[in-house]
DNA sequence: TTTCATGTTCAGCA
DNA sequence: GTGCTGAACATGAA
């Protein structure tokens, strides 16, 4: 389940669980995952070092074993990171760290869509990838610049990781939603003030997302992410909730708070 | 049995 | 080049 929320989430709990411990063995059960490394160099350069820092950037997380050496992560469509004690290992583990502690720590990835792999440097990584800034570590100015540089509807915008990096299909609808912007609404239909309503709503869909460590149910009632489903109710007004495919993907919004 | 799913990438088309 | 659509990837749930 992993957008920016939930990444960010899997970032302490790293930090909380897996720093500082020696790796004693790595384990690959499925190479679909290793992205530009092989089973026998990620082993060779991990096993025997510990992870020492964790950073984020959009969807993607990375942790460093040296100053110049860091593994990444990232999640796909589904999965998460577990570390746990003992030989139980969860279900759709793909990549397992053996610390000498006898805790392990998982990469779960069931539909591996996810990668993992190796990069000098999360900076040199995102801009081969060609990632734009993370989504909470952008200023109003440069949200507002970056949005219009793109044109055509707003929801794929904000989710087009070059533009800024972390925003999925879900989030992407909340904050459209708490934004009152219809998700085909032209970037270029936008003014100043829509783009600040807009900046603000994601700053406060993401940044409480986190805080709420990924357990939707705790998010606020009045939030559409409770109502994704065609002919919901509309949690604010007596309209119903519309299914839209924006760009391959189903978005949901209200017809009722969102109009063009 | 069919459709759909929190993502990314690529081909084809306007 | 830009934006949009559909498909592919692999697995499971409804």
């Amino acid at each position: 389940m992993p957008e920016l929320p939930e990444v960010q989430y899997y970032k302490e709990y790293i930090d909380a669980t897996s720093l500082r411990k020696k790796i004693k063995e790595l384990e690959v059960r499925s190479r679909k995952v290793l992205s530009g490394v092989s089973e026998k160099r990620l082993k060779r350069a991990l096993e025997g070092k510990s992870f020492l820092e964790t950073t984020r950037r959009g969807k993607y997380l990375f942790i460093s074993f040296s100053p110049e050496e860091w593994f990444y992560l990232h999640f796909g469509m589904t999965g998460d990171v577990r570390y746990y004690k003992g030989a139980e290992d969860p279900k759709h583990a793909r990549v397992l760290f053996r610390f000498s502690s006898g805790y392990s720590l998982a990469f779960v990835n069931q539909r591996l869509f996810g990668k993992v792999g190796l990069t000098r440097a999360p900076e040199i990584f995102a801009s081969e990838k060609g990632l734009g800034p993370d989504a909470l570590d952008l200023d109003l100015v440069s949200f507002q610049a970056r949005m219009r540089s793109k044109r055509g509807a707003v929801k794929p915008a904000l989710m087009d990781q070059s533009v800024l990096a972390g925003v999925g299909n879900i989030y992407s609808d909340e904050i459209l939603f708490q934004s009152r912007i219809h998700p085909r609404q032209l970037t270029t239909e936008l003014d100043d003030e829509d783009l600040k309503r807009l900046y603000l709503n994601l700053r406060k869909v993401l940044s409480k997302s986190v805080e709420k460590k990924t357990e939707l149910e705790k998010l606020p009632g009045s939030w559409l992410i409770h109502s994704r489903e065609d002919k919901a109710k509309c949690p604010r007004c007596d309209s119903r909730i519309e299914k839209v495919r924006i760009s391959g993907r189903n978005g949901y919004f209200c017809p009722g708070c969102q109009n063009r």
